[in-house]
DNA sequence: TAAAAATCTTCCACACTGGACTAATTCAGG
DNA sequence: CCTGAATTAGTCCAGTGTGGAAGATTTTTA
């Protein structure tokens, strides 16, 4: 059969059902390996071990140990993002309180059904590497500087302490993801478990509580 | 300072000059490396090579790299609670809300200097180890009672806000040392940078006002 | 159905790992 | 200034790490 007409230059074969669970199995194994013990500390058998697959799938589908962490880093973040715009939309007519109130409450939210959102940051941000400046350009920015510019009018309403707003946005979002990636500790040390759901609500509320004390004086 | 490591037996010789100054290299070698990355991602190899000496001088020394993390964390923890030390006697006889202020400034001034105090943690406080839960045992719970105990003072006195006093403390740690450990990231989403001597001040004023808003209503 | 593409499996080359071991050097104490 | 313990240098090893080659297998498309 000789069928010579227009040669398409790609017939570009529709990616198969099992490459895409095999994908996924491989992100999801890799966030949480990475999450644990940073990039270095990553093995990429570990990570084929704990997605239940052979090693070299890891070269076949992501190309190298670099691009699949970049692929896992990416997930977590645009997952996130979307809960964000969720929230946003969800509560686009609010005062200003009342969305910082619904952005915190997402985050932890999130936080706490995907640590590695906090924990891989910070184990990527203990040093300078190519991989910590990419995700800050990528995805850490345009997160924060929309936040940065809320605290500046929650700050300017006296609902948010006066100080540098970007401190304070750095210091809320601390408190929230930081101490959620630190609940194994936080259990040894004082007792309190923060994986539990009303505890985290109890974080939360002290977070609101103790960065967001002004009233919710609306004005315009 | 210990140096329970080299001699097994009968020091019949005392310990050479040149030992100790090795020690200190490696320890210095090794908070630095396990602080970038972690336990598993650092090799003693990359320790030796840090500190300047050749690395079989490891197992001399520290036996292993477990001893040796222990060793560095140890260091580290030590140092810290001298310094706490030293603050919470020239502050014995202020009031609760000085003697809080002092102990964040205290916090935060040595978390500049040595970086590895909240990066450590974070690295190993990932994920359950026998390392982490001897930290907790041997360092964080002594260090954190105290502090859990003062807070909870201050929320009588109306000069921390309600709730959870364990939470508040861990609030308050995290947001010296998490921002801290945290500056390369920080500087690259908002510019501020916190390895400046001036956007620390600004930070611990910023970390009082919110956490410590009441004024010294000393009363008792 | 059969060829071709996509996916998976089995292997290999080579670098790096923690730790062991011995030889060489330095230095404290007589 | 000699002697031997303390310390350091130099090698080695068994195990594991990464990346990739090449072949086998499954799925898609014609």
């Amino acid at each position: 059969m000789e069928n010579a007409h227009v040669p398409r230059i790609k017939p570009a074969r529709k990616q198969q059902q099992r490459s895409l669970v095999t994908q996924q199995k491989l992100l999801d194994a890799a966030i949480e390996a990475f999450s644990e013990n940073g990039f270095k500390g990553t093995s990429t058998r570990d990570i084929a071990e704990r997605a239940g697959v052979h090693h070299p799938l890891i070269t076949y589908h992501f190309k190298n140990k670099d691009r699949l962490w970049r692929a896992a880093a990416d997930h977590i973040f645009r997952e996130f993002h979307a809960r964000l715009d969720e929230s946003n939309k969800a509560h686009a007519g609010d005062d200003p309180r009342s969305r910082m109130v619904s952005l915190i409450r997402t985050y932890v939210r999130y936080a706490h059904r995907q640590p590695a959102l906090h924990k891989v940051l910070v184990q990527e941000g203990s040093y300078p590497n190519p991989r910590h400046d990419w995700l800050v350009e990528t995805h850490l920015r345009p997160l924060f500087q929309p936040m940065i510019e809320t605290i500046r009018m929650l700050q300017a309403n006296g609902v948010a302490p006066p100080g540098n707003p970007a401190l304070l946005a750095s210091m809320i979002r601390i408190c929230a993801g930081g101490l959620i990636a630190l609940a194994q500790e936080i259990k040894g040390t004082s007792g309190v478990d923060l994986t539990a759901e009303d505890t985290l609500e109890e974080m939360t509320d002290l977070i609101i509580r103790v960065f967001l004390p002004g009233m919710e004086s609306d004005a315009a």
